[in-house]
Parts: structure tokens; sequence; C-alpha cells
RNA sequence: GGGGGUGUAGCUCAGUUGGUUAGAGCGCUGGCCUGUCACGCCAGAGGCCGCGGGUUCGAGUCCCGUCACUCCCGCCA
């Protein structure tokens, strides 16, 4: 086999090679840029055996690289026969040769150098391959465990190598456009302080101290408002978020890039402006779906009225009504008894839905689902069918199939429970009907922005008065509506980005007073002092002159998904955690050496441990 | 923590009502082939049917348990 270093003293005689000798090590040109006009050039290209063609007396190799696809030819006349013979896919080689344009016949339009093909003089091995794990010549993907165990092999592959590089580029137009809106890119400590609000934090423990601990952040939420607190007017950040909580499809566990920004002296109308031609501008350059300029506005509790969700997905031609006074003291005696005692109703129409299969069909998934389950309606040859319709009779079924703008054919369905889960289950239904009945336009981007979160709410359990969100929003109001209004029905100056039912992002205009920061803890039944222990930067902070300020943070990992059109997070993430928030490629959590736990004060509890 | 799905060759998957020696494609090994481009043809190797237990004359198939992966609920300011 010839080592590489031996190319220096290669130097043959014939004239027409003596330029071999001057040659860049491994290449003259990349796998993806000969041509025509490169016909009878002497040239050297490095890359992987992609696939191999063998005709006994003639070999092709489709070398690849980052850059494209290259066929190389050999023959038994040449000297490096033997050796691409040998060669098994995914070997690295570095390849010699002529560049001959193909005749007509074999001409390949797929390839891009599918003009030309390189005649092989001499190869030499600068890496083997062992038998693969998985083929990374194959559309076909190999199962998830083996994908993240062998990642690197993974990413040679075509489609998650064009998905990391369109995050790349989708990364670098979110920067250009934030930069050119006049925002200034800041880095904030990655080892900071943990913090009482939101998620289940990542904790480092300190040497220097022994018993305390370092969190991972969150998001950068208290520094992006310290930096206005600075004088800085408009902050952004690609910034990584770590939150120590269960993945889903759209949830990388541990994790996550965040489009992180904040401006100082705005209402959530400049935010809106802000960020709106940035999402939509990087939809636009990256995608070839349709998206409307201008995002709808829709509140929380129309969001929740009609979609079921403060995600909704308006791709769904799929409104929910609210019919609890059709069922109040009705004959359908379930719903009247429940609505007597605080129940709701809520209805779903389902277009083409009129056949009992999908009605039965529906009614268990809605016993899956935790439900009592699902009353239907079947509206067929102007008539009401099912137990529903019986006992509510005809003129108030027609109600209903009038207000839901139904057809013979269709059917209404009914989840009635507390508002809360008759709108969660009537949500999840609507989206059910939605895919079931393929009724979602997969060629648009649909865009809302969901406002006027509640400031609190009741905890389920204990009944006791908790932030919804963050207790840094500004609440609607003010310190007046603290002081005067009901807790439940005060309004934060509170946002989410949606789009095609994933949440995108999240943000509010912040609050920048200190007595406002007081009292929203207060309500939530927390003294000053929580205030001053758990946030002294920020209480202090307001106290020492703080601008009006506000900001949001679109979840970069998901814009990414959307654009590739890709079902799952972890397509658009180079080395991606598997659900159990492990790194099976790097053994990562690992196991570390005793000498290190005593250093930082920690002691390992085996009462739980499992798999040692 | 709970629910659903999946687990069969290196990889992707098929495997009927429980019935002889568990199959296919790709990959791998060997042979043939000078114009292929998912080259073609011939032959071969390769299996703890995730693991453990049970039912049965007989289990890849049925039952129980368990593990792994995945999707969902909880959780995610």
């Amino acid at each position: 086999m010839l080592q590489f270093d031996k190319i220096d003293a290669y130097c043959p005689r014939n004239e027409l090679n003596f330029g071999v000798c001057h040659m860049h090590r491994y290449r003259t040109h990349n796998c993806g840029e000969l041509s025509e006009k490169d016909e009878n050039s002497r040239v050297k290209i490095s890359g992987w055996v992609h696939r191999k063609r063998d005709h006994g007396s003639l070999v092709f190799v489709d070398l690849r690289d980052h850059y494209g696809l290259t066929q190389c030819v050999v023959d038994t006349s040449d000297s490096a026969f033997s050796i691409v013979e040998s060669l098994r896919n995914e070997s690295v080689v570095t390849i010699t040769g002529f560049v001959k344009k193909r005749s007509d016949e074999t001409v390949n339009q797929n390839l891009t150098t599918g003009e030309v093909e390189v005649s092989i003089e001499e190869i030499i091995i600068q890496s083997e391959a062992e038998t693969l794990p998985l083929q990374v010549n194959s559309d076909e993907d190999a199962g998830e465990e083996t994908r993240l165990r062998y990642r690197y092999l993974d990413l040679r592959r075509d489609r998650p190598h064009k998905n990391i590089l369109l995050r790349s580029k989708i990364i670098q137009s979110i920067r250009n456009r934030m930069i050119e809106q006049g925002f200034t890119e800041f880095q904030t400590p990655i080892l900071t302080a943990s913090s009482p609000e939101g998620a289940r934090d990542f904790l480092v423990p300190a040497r220097l101290h022994p018993g305390k601990y370092y969190a991972l952040p969150q998001a950068p939420q208290q520094f992006k408002q310290l930096i206005m607190m600075s004088g800085f007017e408009k902050y952004f950040q690609i910034a990584p978020c770590f939150r120590d909580e269960d993945s889903r499809a759209d949830r990388s566990p541990g994790e996550f890039y965040q489009l992180d920004l904040e401006m100082s002296f705005v209402e959530q109308a400049d935010v809106f402006n802000a960020v709106e031609p940035v999402i939509a501008g990087v939809f636009k350059e990256f995608s070839d779906k349709k998206i409307d300029n201008k995002f709808q506005k829709i509140s929380f509790a129309e969001s929740m009225l009609k979609y079921g969700s403060d995600k909704p997905d308006l791709r769904i031609p799929i409104e929910i009504s609210d019919v609890t006074d059709i069922f109040r003291g009705s004959e359908f005696s379930i719903f009247a008894k429940n609505i007597e005692s605080g129940a709701i109703v809520r209805a779903i129409p389902g277009p083409k839905c009129g056949s009992r299969a999908i009605a039965d069909r529906m009614n268990s998934w809605a016993q899956s689902e935790g439900a009592p389950g699902l009353g239907y309606i079947i509206f067929a040859n102007e008539d009401a069918k099912g137990p529903v319709a019986k006992a509510l009779g005809q003129d108030k079924s027609n109600e209903i199939k009038s207000k839901l703008n139904l057809e013979d054919g269709d059917a209404a369905f009914f989840s009635c429970a507390s508002e809360k889960d008759a709108s969660f289950i009537a949500g999840r239904a609507r989206v059910k009907i939605g895919k079931e009945q393929k009724l979602i336009d997969e060629t648009v981007f649909k865009f809302c922005w969901i406002v006027d979160f509640p400031m609190f709410e009741n905890d389920e359990l204990t009944g006791k008065i908790e932030f919804s969100h963050n207790p840094f929003s500004m609440p609607q109001g003010g310190l007046e509506a603290l002081n005067t209004k009901n807790p439940l029905d005060i309004k934060a100056w509170q946002y989410d980005l949606v789009c095609n039912g994933i949440e995108l992002s999240s943000g509010a205009i912040r609050n920048h007073l200190p007595e406002v920061m007081y009292r929203v803890f207060e309500i939530a039944g927390y003294g000053p002092e929580m205030v001053d222990n758990k946030f002294p930067a920020m209480i202090n902070a307001f106290k020492f002159g703080a601008p009006p300020h506000g900001g949001i943070a679109p979840g970069i990992d998901r814009i990414v998904m959307l654009i590739a059109e890709e079902p799952n997070i972890r397509e658009v993430i180079l080395f991606p955690m598997n659900g159990k928030a492990e790194d099976i490629m790097m053994s990562a959590p690992s196991s570390v050496d005793d000498k290190q736990l005593r250093e930082l004060h920690v002691r390992a509890v085996t009462s739980h441990q499992k798999n040692v």
C-alpha cells in the first residue's frame, strides 16, 4: 500500500506528469467542481469512497467530499487497479489523474460533475474503513440508536449533512438581520446561579465553595434584562439554554439554542415589529412554503376557546365553539348535570366525519386520553343522529349544526368537563380530525402571536395563586391593577409566537419597577425577602434607574426544524442526545473518579443507583 | 412517574392459525464481467428471533415479567 508521505518522492519520468511534484498534498480541486473546462488537466482530489462499480477489468469509484461527487475510473492497464478494487466504501483516499470528458452516452445529468470523470493514475489510501454499522450512501435511515452512536457517519449522509448546513446558514442569516436592525451581540455567563422560577436546573458543584452549586442558565433571562439596565439598548445572542426536562419530538433534552433578544424603551408592538421581519425573512429565504407577512394576533382566551391550545395550528380550518348554553337544562342529562356543577361543553366540528365508525373511534380515542368520552352528533339527510341528538332534539341539534357551519355528512363532537379539561381535549380532537381528514395545508407556514396571557393562575391541586408564566413580566395595568383587580383577571404583557402548532418563541414586556416586583411576589404568597434573596441582582438594579424594556427568544432548533421540514428536532442538531438525555456516542453522562468527587465535596448516594 | 408503538442477520425489514432446516434487499467474503452511475450475474458466510420465566407434544408467533429505543401525557418561567 502506498503511504501518503511517499507522494513527494513520486515523480514520474514522463514530462506530462512532472507537475505532480508541485501539487498540493491532498487536492487541486474538490469533488464538486470538475467540469468540461478541466478536460485533460491533471488533478488531485481527496475524499471518501462513496460507491464502487466493479466490472472486473474496469472499476468506477464515486469519490465524495463535502462539496460533491466525482466519478473516477481505472482499468487493468493502470497500476492503481488492484488497490482500487480492494477499497471498501467510506475509506478515505487521494486520487491523482487526468480529467476526461465523458462520451455523450455516458454523461450523468444527475451529477454536477457528470460531464467528466477522472482517470486514476495514482491512489493513496489515507484511511481505511472497516465494515460500516450504517450505510452512508443510502437514503434509508438506520435506527435512531445506530445513527446517534455513529453520528459522524450519519452526518456524512446527504440529508443530515444538508440539514446541519442549513442550520448554519439560517443562523448566519438571523445574525445578519439582527445586526442590520441595530442589535448588538453579547455573550452571557454559562456558569451562573440557580433561579427558583422555571424548569429544573443542571447544577455544577463549586469546588471552592463546599455545598454550593452553580447552575447552567435555562435562558439568559436575568442577564439580558441586566444588559438593558447597563444602558445597552438592543441585545441579541444565539444563546445556549439548559433545562433538565424530559424530551419530546420538538424538544431536545438538556440543551437548545434561542435567538435571545431584548430591547429598551419599547412596548409590545415594537418587539413584534422587530421580530416579524427577521422570522418572516428567514422563513422566506430558506423555504418555498407560503407565509403571510402580517402575523395574526390572538388573545390567549380566544385561542383556548377556538383552538383548545395556546399554540394553535392555524392550518387546520376547524374552530371550536362553546355550546354550554345549548346543553344547559337539556334532556341530555349527563351534560346537563355536569353543567349545573360548573362544567362547560365545547363543540368540535368534524367535516366529513359523519359516520358511526369515525364517531366511535373518536370516542375511544378520547377515553384513551383520559376523558370520559366524546359525545357526537352525526348529520345526514337533514337529520341529526346519535344518542346526543336523540336526547337533545332536532331543534337544538340543528342549532349546533348551523352554529358550527356543518353540512350533511359532517359530525359534531362534544367534550364536557371543567373549562381547562374540556378545552384541552377539544383542542387535541381538533388536531386529530385535522390530521386524519387531511385538512392540513402542508404548503404554508401560518404564524400567529398569542397575546394577553394571564399573569397568575390557580394551582389545580392546592388552589394557590401562582405565576402562570414568569415573575418578570409586566402586568397589564401595572401596580394599580395588582392592587385593585382579582389577580386571576390580570393579564400580562406576555406573548408567544406560534407557527403551525409549534411554539417558536415566548417573550414579554418586563417589569422594571421594584414596587411591582414586590407586589407580584406578594400576590403569589412570597414576602419581600424572597425577592431580595433569590433575585438580588434584578431587584437592586431596578432601584438604580431601570429602563422600561422587553424582549423575546425564538427557538433556533425549532425554526430550523420547521424550515427543514423535519418532524424531529434531532435531525437539525449536530450531536443530539437520545430521549433519556444520554449522548451514546460520547458516553455522557459518565461516572467520574472518586478523587474528582472529593474535590467537589460530592458523595454519591447509591441506594437509587441503576446499572452501575 | 404513567400510557401507546417497536425490538428477527452488520443495516432496513418480511415471517400466515403456534408446526419441517427462520427469509428478502442492501452490506460483507469469493468468483465472472471494459462504460457503469442504486451496474449486472454466480456462489458463500453471517441469527441467544432484546433478555428472563410460563403455557404447549411443539413458541419468532400466545401469556407474565424485564430491558432498550421511540411517540405521547406529566414536566417544560
